[in-house]
Order: structure tokens, then C-alpha cells, then sequence
DNA sequence: GTGCGCTACTGTATCGATTAAGAACTGAAT
DNA sequence: ATTCAGTTCTTAATCGATACAGTAGCGCAC
């Protein structure tokens, strides 16, 4: 940003005012030349402009009109993960594409926020020039969301916890995996593993164990508790399920993860996947390995993203409607509310492909 | 948003004044509370932070410091295409992600401006409150870009044409196709066809006659241009070369335009596509129609994506370093510059697969 | 007890616009 | 001549913070 304070020139910055002076009209005239061309004729508007030109005047101050007006016409949109990843995410693009396709007629900006190195540091946050914020996917007591609160600035909050003071959209994380659980456990599987995106902040990979399952997290609390109802109503201890974390959400983590739990003692026949770009990590894994899928592993995901379909099997998995999520949540800004923030819960749906299947006898 | 207008309340907002009545301290010690924890002591500071949270005081408004300041934080972007077409595409999310590695670490925001359906309305630039402008592949005459460029902010242009007033990053659009073709040439091929994305803002799709070909897309001029020397040098017309044009640059789309030149009364027997995207849709129409890769029709792409490797068959491309367009003009915004604004034009280089070979007999 | 340096706060000018209300003028109708 | 309604432009209040220079008070050295 070169650092640049208005405040270094020397000379006096160009401001409506010095276009007024110059053109021997009142400041307010100027500002109805740029912003209401209706209020004076279009021959004086013409000159107006003409010498703003001139002077190098870059227009009213976009700040400064903003503070005065009191909107910004803009959302602040925070993500879990760091930008860059999170735009690799296909789930967390379609949710941006979802508010992209409602604020974009509407003319609303969307500002992305950097999630600092540092996650205590809620000044990108704090300072965000917005008139609301959407949050996706973050933590309950993450300081970036605490400091979007506190801005007391709408707020919508997708695939976390609810707060009393924020509208909410979300799906049913839960039954889907029940459902798909109960299934394979009626083909003959007792031997589940899971394959996960984090459940906590620090980066860890490896076996998550039950106190770790408990995530900070609300999306991952509710997929957790979905599989052990389905496994335990098939006789299963949910401690002899084998859970293992990813720092990162990517096919190369799901193909390291699938590995990590076929290299058990006991593997499993069926691996559940917390999203499809985990799964088609550990289709990877298991095709290397010669297993048959799902002759000798099924292996499933959770998403629907359109590669699913087109994968080799094509993937079992539970779709969900991420680009709605997107849309739902920029209309509940654009909408605004009154009273009680609105809260949608949207439905999923087990689509069955022919990465799963019978259990190995 | 709600239209909430600050000034609709009747009750008075709470502002630092507010607080600093209340504790009986100046403004500006409530100031400090916030933003210079060291200008008074931890005791005072709690106590004027907690006060503030009973008061349900939001921090201090963004807006109004962001105009004392004069400093945002925030980098506005803008794209050809609507927001939520540019994050289908793979170049301009990764020139996004580009960017966005580079002013994470700095906590800089990302502004997305959204291109109104009415592309003559520029107020979403104007009243962007961002410290700079990064513009990606508009027009030479887009009223975004010109809107940008009055607003008198650094200005990074990245795939279009320069301005002596902003910097640009951008690749050599030219070289790599002319290589191409060459070799092409002199693998038998005299019959070549183009499947692009759009020349013009029209939205139109179809053959596009020699004057379309002079495109209002520098990044498309630089590229016809390309093609125009290599098969002039193998002596051919450029006029004999159909090119077909598509509104939106996506993989049904190159379905479609593969088509259209497989149609023609002497089809092409080597199509250049000006994406991967494209290419991937020629590719699909030729298999569909029983065509061998390349025994039959010779097919390339533009960009290198991660999928063009993969591809059934491999993708003869050319490679440009997206990501890296984004780094750098995120870098010569966080740097800054004084004189002449810095230019940086990348290389790009033909990656030879297994979807190009010898013409036909 | 004077002077010095430090900490902890205060006073106030300033950032650059928007907008409602009002004034001055023109022209037409009564 | 008077009223009335439009235009077209002006006046002035206001948005809510930041940061610099300044001051009060205090402890300490000599």
C-alpha cells in the first residue's frame, strides 16, 4: 500500500471543496454533479466534471461518502481456513458463488477477510468497512467471529453453531450419515474408519481420539454424532471406530489418511469421508493398494461435488446444497430482518453410486 | 442491507463519546482502549472495554477511521465476467488465489466488485473504499476499468492493455501459440480451427469474421495474433481459419464450438482452444463422434491446468503462470512504487502431451 | 526545592463528504 | 399585480473517529 497517508502530501489533497472553489459553485453542487445529476443542469455538470478532470480530482471520497451515508452496500465474508485455501475448497467456492449470484444484481460488494496468522488478531475484522458479515464454517469461540458479534453489525452465520443475535443457515449433518451407515451395516460392515477434515485449530493429523471428536466445530460434532448413532445401532462402540484428521481438507490428505487406517491391524471394509475430495484421496489409496472398490473397501463422501459423479467408481456421497447455503444467506442480508434473525435448515440427501457396497465375506 | 440508515434512529448511536462520558475520560483514551492498548493502564482499559460492552457499543466505526486514516487495508478486484462465472473459472480463481497468498500475511482485505448487469454503472468502483485496484482481463474501453483508473488509486492491470498510469503484469500471449502452430505445420496440419472465449462484450456466440478477430481483449488480440503469424508462415490464410467464438468460457461450451468445426464442409484437423476449459468440450465432441485424439483431429488448450494432465488424453497446452500473475501484482501494490509503475511480463511455455500429433492422411 | 524525565491522560483540529431545508429566480396562470 | 409552482443552486449541520501537541502529577537525583 506504499504506505501512503493522505496526511504526507504537502500539497493540499483535491477535495469537492476545491473543485467548488474553482468552479465558483458551493461544494454541494459538485457532490449532486458526481452522485445526482438530476439536482443541476447538465450543461453546469458538464463543466463541473470537466474541471474535476483537470484538477486530477479522483471523485467524493469513498470513505468519507460512506461514513456520511452510513451504508457501505458491502458484506464481509470470513472463512474458516486462510483465503488461499479456502478458495481451493469446491465447497467453500459454491458457498461464495452462492452469495456472488444474489449481491452481484443487488450491486453489494463482498469483502474478503484474511484470517490472520495470527487468529487472535480480529483488526482485519474489526476494521472492515461492512454492513454485515457471513461467517462459514467457523469455531465457536474463534476470535474472528466473537469480533464479528461484537461489531453488532448483522450477521449470518453458515455451517457453525447458532448465536441468538445472528441469523442462520445450515444443513442436517446428522441423518444423512446415519442413514448411510445404517445401510452399509445392513450390507454386512463392521468394520467403519473415518476420514476427516480438522476438528480443531492446531493443525493436527492423525487419530482422533473420543474427546477429540467432540470438535470445536458444530458441522463436525453433528457428522460425528450422526455416525455413532448409525454404528452403535448396529452393535458398534463408537470407540472402535477409528477416526483419523486431516489439517487440511485436499485429496492428498485423503490419500495419506485411507492409508493410515488400511494399515491397521483390523482395516476397515467401509471408509466414510468427510468430504468427496478426501474420498477420491482414498479411492486413490485403495486402487494403488489392488483393493477392489467396494469388493474390498467401500468408501464414501460427503458433498455431491460434480466430480462425484464422474470418479472412477463414481462416489457414494451425501449431497448437499452448498451454492443454496450461498444464496440463503446473502438474501437474509439483502432482506434484512426485524425481529428474531431467521434461521433455514436445509436438507440432504444420500445419493448411491458404486463406490459402496456388500462387505468383503 | 435493511436500508438501515444510521440516522432512521431515533435514539442517539452510540459512539466513543458515549463511552467517554460515561467513564468520565476523553475520547481519545477511549480511542487508545481500542487501538493502543500501551497509552494507558490495563486497569482503565478494562474497564472503559467493559463499559463499552454494556453499552453494547460496536468499536469504533470502520468507516470513520478508515477516513481519518486515510488508509483502507483493502485491495478492490475486478473481473471480466460476473463474480460468479469468474469463480467457476479455473485461471481467474487461481490468479484470485494469486493474490490472495500475498495479502493474507500483510492482513489486507480483498475487495470483489461486482460488474453490475448494467456495465455502464460504475458506482460499484467508485464507491469502493479500497486503497488500490487490481483489473483482470477487461477491455481496453471497459467503463470499470476507465473508473478505476479516475478513481487516481495505484492501479495494477494483469492480462489487459497497459496504461501508463497503472502497473501490469500480464504473459507473452503470443510466442507459444506461434510455436504451436508451427509445429503443428509441420506435422502435416493445413487445416486449423480456433474455438475462443468471448472477442467482445455482446455475448454473442458463432463464427467470428475477421474484424471480430481485432478484439476488445487485448490477452485475445495478442493471441489471434499468435496464430495469424504461424500459419502465414505454413501459408495459409488467416482468413481461411474459422474461429469459433463462445459467450462464456467453459467445457459445454467448447462442446458446442468443437461442433460447429467438425460441421464445416472441411473441418479442421487441429483445433487450438484458447483455455483448457475449451479444450476439454472439443475433446468430448470428438470422442463422441468416434474421432480419434489425435489420429483424426488434433486438439490443444491454453493455461495448464492441474486437470490438463490428467486428461484422457493428455492435453497438449500451453503453460502461463496464473498464480503467479496474482503474486506479483498483489506485490507491486503491497511495495508500492513512485516513478513509473513496474511491468512484468511472464513467460509461457508449449507442454507437448499426447493430444496433438501428425495430420491425417 | 529545583529540575528532569516519565507515565497517563486531555484538548482539539482534521479527515471529506451528504443532505435537508431554504433562497433566488423564472415563467405561467389568475 | 399576485400567487404559485418549478428549477437551480447554497447554507450549514452532521457523520465518528484519530493523532499530535500539551499538561498534570509523580518519583527521584542532587
Amino acid at each position: 500500500m506504499g504506505k501512503k497517508h493522505k496526511h504526507d502530501d504537502k500539497e493540499p489533497a483535491v477535495t469537492l471543496q476545491t473543485i467548488a472553489d474553482a468552479m465558483c459553485v458551493s461544494r454541494a453542487t459538485v457532490s449532486n454533479a458526481f452522485n445526482r445529476p438530476d439536482q443541476l443542469t447538465p450543461e453546469l455538470r458538464v463543466k463541473i466534471l470537466a474541471k474535476a478532470k483537470e484538477l486530477k480530482y479522483g471523485g467524493p471520497d469513498a470513505a468519507a461518502a460512506v461514513l456520511r451515508k452510513g451504508r457501505t452496500d458491502t458484506i464481509g465474508v470470513i472463512f474458516t481456513e486462510a483465503l488461499a485455501y479456502a478458495l481451493t475448497d469446491p465447497v467453500a467456492l459454491a458457498v461464495l458463488q452462492g452469495i456472488a449470484r444474489e449481491t452481484e444484481e443487488a450491486e453489494i460488494r463482498l469483502l474478503l477477510i484474511p484470517t490472520a496468522a495470527d487468529r487472535a488478531d480480529t483488526s482485519p475484522v474489526r476494521d472492515a468497512v461492512v454492513d454485515s458479515f457471513i461467517l462459514w464454517s467457523l469455531p465457536d469461540t474463534d476470535p474472528q467471529r466473537l469480533a464479528a458479534l461484537a461489531r453488532r453489525l448483522p450477521v449470518v452465520i453458515v455451517d457453525g453453531t447458532p448465536d441468538p443475535e445472528a441469523a442462520w443457515v445450515g444443513i442436517d449433518d446428522r441423518s444423512g450419515l446415519e442413514e448411510l451407515v445404517g445401510t452399509l451395516a445392513g450390507e454386512g460392515h463392521r468394520r467403519f474408519g473415518v476420514v476427516t477434515w480438522p476438528l480443531a485449530e492446531d493443525g493436527v493429523t492423525g487419530f482422533a481420539d473420543l474427546a477429540r471428536r467432540d470438535s470445536i466445530y458444530a458441522t463436525a460434532r453433528e457428522r460425528m454424532a450422526g455416525i455413532r448413532t448409525g454404528v452403535e445401532a448396529a452393535g458398534i462402540a463408537w470407540a472402535d471406530v477409528p477416526v483419523y484428521e486431516c489439517a487440511i481438507n485436499s485429496q492428498e490428505n485423503g490419500v495419506r489418511a485411507a492409508a493410515a487406517l488400511l494399515d491397521l491391524d483390523r482395516p476397515p471394509t467401509a471408509l466414510l469421508c468427510m468430504s468427496d475430495l478426501l474420498a477420491f484421496g482414498a479411492m486413490q489409496t485403495a486402487l494403488a493398494r489392488g483393493l477392489a472398490i467396494p469388493g474390498d473397501v467401500s468408501i464414501s463422501g460427503f458433498d455431491d461435488i460434480p466430480a462425484a459423479a464422474r470418479s472412477d467408481p463414481p462416489l457414494t456421497t451425501i449431497r448437499q446444497p452448498y451454492e443454496r447455503k450461498g444464496n440463503i444467506a446473502a438474501t437474509f442480508l439483502l432482506q434484512g430482518w426485524t425481529d428474531t434473525p431467521p434461521r433455514t435448515e436445509l436438507a440432504t440427501e444420500v445419493i448411491w453410486r458404486q463406490s459402496t457396497g456388500h462387505a468383503p465375506v
